[in-house]
DNA sequence: GCAAGGTC
């Protein structure tokens, strides 16, 4: 039998598919796919299947010191225990085995270990293939001419890996024993993360130091008087600076005299027309970079972009988005690809429209690499309803821009126009589109026009509104999600696979919060701390080390071992440096976790009020005076505390954010929510669905009286609920929203017995109903949606199930794959168990 | 429980 190992089950499909011409099918071994014909099995990886770690007897991080870790042995084990084993499985009955993994250095230490799984089973040959995209011409031609696999370039991958692990894990645990931060709260460092985070440190502190200056701007309304219609036209004032041209005054005399001789003059004459095109090339294809930019400018985070384009790509409508290339391989037919939406409702025209041009040429980037082509849609079309809307928006999104890359430029007309007045010059720039090129299929570029109007030199012009602004110079930006991964793209740091996940690492760590993010007081101590005594660690020039050197190992000229033992060596220096700091760095680090958490003055003791968090891990506010002083304060039961820059007027106190994803909010000032609950009454409803029934004597009271009231109830904590007058005897509730004020109408529920509801939020006021009915609802929502996050269910197919009453993950689990089936249209009983092994994971 | 890199 010959075994054929690639890196990703889509890989190992797709070739099967070639070199089988479409007979291969799959079968499934412990839940991985084979696929199978004659006698080839091919099986894909999931990335690395193994991962390194320190033995066992370095886990307690208490017992060992972190600079042990240095000269600790590492292990490799099992990462993905299914896979493994049936890569064993296979390697037994195997005659011959070819690995298939990506053309890059990560893939070929992928296929290393492969490589050593396979020799615990088999002594038989094992071949290396190469090709940089998976197309028949190519795979068949590597398939004819296999070769070895590259030792030296894996050693290469492998020194990575534990210079990232030994530097990370050891100034980890150092950083975090200092400040005592252990269990989910330590303080982590990388060789990608740090500099990252230093980056966004850096321009914080730019900002925080910038020194603002005041200057002026000028401007005047223009109105043409010759000719038919008068056409009016904003200008702004500017003045010969040194041979170029400035806008901003600096001198506030200068300013207003300026003003005022505009304003008196009676005219502003011509002084010069200048008219120039300008064509406003189609943009390159997309690589991972330039795709999250883009959607990011749609609002999507990121995290979020990457996410959905992958979910699009394992459903086949987009290439895979993981790739650095922006130079469609030659075997793309463009043709082909825009055949493929004529007759689309969305995309048809536009398709055609663009088939219908003379030439079709897409357009090119600078880099050009081999191992994935740019995203672009696989020309298999979503059918209505598969796409919910932000798969939706991110499909179109890579749709129109292949359109855009192989649509005409746009063409502009620039119109400059410069006039005298008062001694003065002012200028005015028109600009107008004049040929719409791929802006018409690509609509999210700016394209908007300034209208000036088409003036002759000599022409006396009125002068109407002059405005004299005052503003002020402005701090750097911070850099936003999208702009960090150009950052650290043009760094080279980190990959197009992991930069997006860097950044959520840094958010989870606690060191970003916000959007664009914003550096916590703990992430400058951390990098503080890191330029001090480990400056390397937050410096490019790690990578940039780490770089040459595996290039040098890939080429034979350094090994493995002199490589990584340099880098023990200078880490080793490293700690001599920090062993004698390590209780001022720790005290530095605790400082700045506080002042992260501090939120104002305690109003039983006048010492500090911090969010703190209890051993059962849940929030709240206490006291820095503990034990002395026990005053404490509820924080919402969802979400990760996040203390805002805005205060209370009331109590000072700063405001508190929940963060929790999509239900995100703003809690506000803790001391007011609690005031507002203290102050607030209950409002009854009717009896408590769970004990109010008359007569059930088994629930009254010691006195005898009957069951509980279900009554609207106002929290310390801020959250509003409809809970039982009995509580805690009772604990029957039902959530209600955190804001608006609710209304209680005359209206009944005859299921439930109890008053429908209002409630009055913003404009529109929504109608909630009966409480009970509601919160029914809602939990049928909730396990809807948690369907419609296995693989393979979208909205359409979520519909489907639960009209054959299947409408949470727990009925599916509980099914009979054929009987659904034959219930539901378009649902074979193998997905049904695809799914069934999804929620089995 | 530490990193960064694959992948789902």
């Amino acid at each position: 039998m010959r075994l054929i190992i690639t890196e990703k089950d889509n890989a190992a499909r797709r070739i099967a598919d070639i070199l089988s011409d479409g007979s291969a099918e799959a079968d499934r071994q412990k839940g991985v796919n084979v696929y199978r014909w004659g006698k080839t099995r091919v099986v894909g990886l999931s990335g690395h299947v193994v991962g390194l770690d320190f033995p066992e007897e370095y886990t307690n991080w208490r017992d060992v010191e972190p600079v042990e870790l240095i000269d600790a042995d590492i292990v490799t084990d099992p990462t993905q225990e299914n896979i493994v084993r049936t890569l064993s499985d296979l390697s037994g009955r195997a005659g011959e085995v070819v690995i298939a993994t990506d053309y890059d250095r990560e893939g070929e230490l992928i296929g290393k270990e492969a490589y050593e799984l396979v020799r615990e089973e088999f002594d038989g040959p094992i071949e290396r293939v190469r090709f940089s995209s998976i197309t028949d011409r190519e795979v068949r031609e590597a398939f004819d001419n296999p070769d070895e696999l590259d030792f030296d370039l894996a050693a290469a991958g492998e020194a990575r890996q534990v210079i990232d692990l030994i530097w990370g894990a050891a100034l980890t645990r150092f950083l975090s024993l200092s400040a005592r931060q252990l269990g989910n709260d330590f303080i982590s460092v990388g060789r990608v993360q740090s500099p990252t985070l230093k980056l966004i440190v850096d321009r914080e502190r730019e900002i925080e130091a910038f020194d603002p200056e005041t200057y002026w701007e000028l401007f005047a309304d223009l109105t043409t008087a010759e000719g038919g219609a008068d056409e009016t036209f904003e200008s702004q004032y500017f003045y010969d600076d040194d041979g170029s041209e400035a806008e901003r005054v600096w001198d506030e005399d200068t300013a207003t005299s300026a003003h005022s001789a505009l304003e008196d003059a009676d005219a502003a004459t011509v002084a010069s027309v200048s008219r120039r095109t300008r064509t406003d090339s189609p943009p390159e294809p997309f690589n991972t970079t330039a795709f999250i930019s883009a959607a990011g400018s749609l609002g999507y985070s990121a995290q979020r972009a990457m996410s959905v384009a992958e979910d699009l790509y394992t459903a086949g409508y987009l290439t895979y988005p993981r790739t650095d290339n922006t130079v469609y391989p030659d075997d793309l037919d463009p043709e082909a690809l825009l055949d493929s939406f004529v007759g689309s409702d969305e995309f048809g025209e536009d398709a055609e429209s663009l088939l219908a041009l003379d030439e079709i040429e897409p357009t090119r980037g600078d880099k050009e690499t081999t191992d994935h082509p740019p995203i672009h849609p696989t020309g298999e079309l979503p059918a209505w309803g598969d796409l919910d809307e932000d798969e939706w928006n991110i499909y179109e999104l890579v749709v129109r821009r292949f359109f855009a890359t192989v649509a005409e430029p746009a063409t502009w007309e620039h119109l400059r126009v410069v006039a005298k007045a008062g001694g003065h010059q002012l200028k005015a720039n028109g600009k107008r589109l004049v040929e719409e090129g791929y802006h018409a299929v690509y609509p999210y570029s700016s394209a908007s026009e300034n209208f000036v109007p088409d003036v002759s030199e000599g022409e006396q012009l009125a002068i109407g509104d002059v405005e004299l602004a005052e503003k002020e110079t402005q701090p750097p930006r911070r850099y936003g999600q999208s702009r960090l991964i150009k950052k650290m793209e043009e760094m080279d740091i980190g990959t197009k696979a992991t930069r997006h996940h860097i950044i959520e690492k840094l958010y989870d760590r606690g060191y970003l919060e916000n959007d664009p993010p914003r550096p916590t007081k703990l992430a400058e101590a951390v990098v503080d701390a890191a330029e001090a005594f480990a400056d390397h660690v937050v410096s490019e020039e790690m990578t940039a080390q780490l770089e040459e050197d595996m290039t040098a190992i890939a080429e034979g000229e350094a090994t493995y071992e002199e490589v990584t033992e340099a880098s023990r060596e200078m880490l080793r220096r490293v700690f001599d440096e920090l062993r004698d700091s390590q209780e001022e760095i720790g005290e530095h680090l605790q400082e700045s976790l506080k002042a992260d958490r501090r939120l104002g003055q305690c109003p039983d003791c006048g010492d500090e009020l911090l969010v703190r968090r209890s051993r059962q891990g849940s929030y709240f506010v206490g006291c820095d005076g503990f034990p002395d002083c026990r005053f404490t304060l509820p924080l919402p039961s969802t979400g990760e505390p996040l203390v805002l820059d805005e205060r209370c007027e009331e109590h000072d106190t700063h405001h508190v954010k929940m963060l929790a994803g999509r239900d995100t909010f703003v809690h506000g000032c803790p001391r007011c929510a609690a005031a507002e609950a203290d102050e607030s009454e209950d409002r009854i409803l009717g009896a408590c669905p769970e004990c109010g029934a008359d007569g059930a004597e088994e629930q009254q009271n010691e006195d005898g009286e009957g069951g509980g009231k279900l009554a609207i109830k106002q929290l310390r904590s801020g959250s509003r609920l409809a809970g039982c007058t009995r509580y805690p005897d009772c604990e029957y509730s039902l959530p209600l929203p955190r804001r608006g004020d609710i209304e209680i109408t005359d209206e009944h529920c005859d299921e439930h017995d109890l008053p429908e509801l209002v409630v009055q939020d913003g404009d529109e006021p929504w109608e909630l109903g009966c409480p009970v009915c509601n919160y029914q609802e809602y939990q049928a929502r909730q396990a809807i949606d948690d369907l419609e996050d296995l693989n393979g269910i979208g909205p359409a197919t979520a519909e489907k199930l639960a009209d054959a009453g299947v409408d949470s993950p727990e009925d599916l689990t509980d099914i009979d794959p054929d009987d659904l089936a034959q219930r539901t249209q378009g649902v074979t009983a193998e997905t049904v168990r695809e799914w069934q092994s999804q929620l089995a994971s």
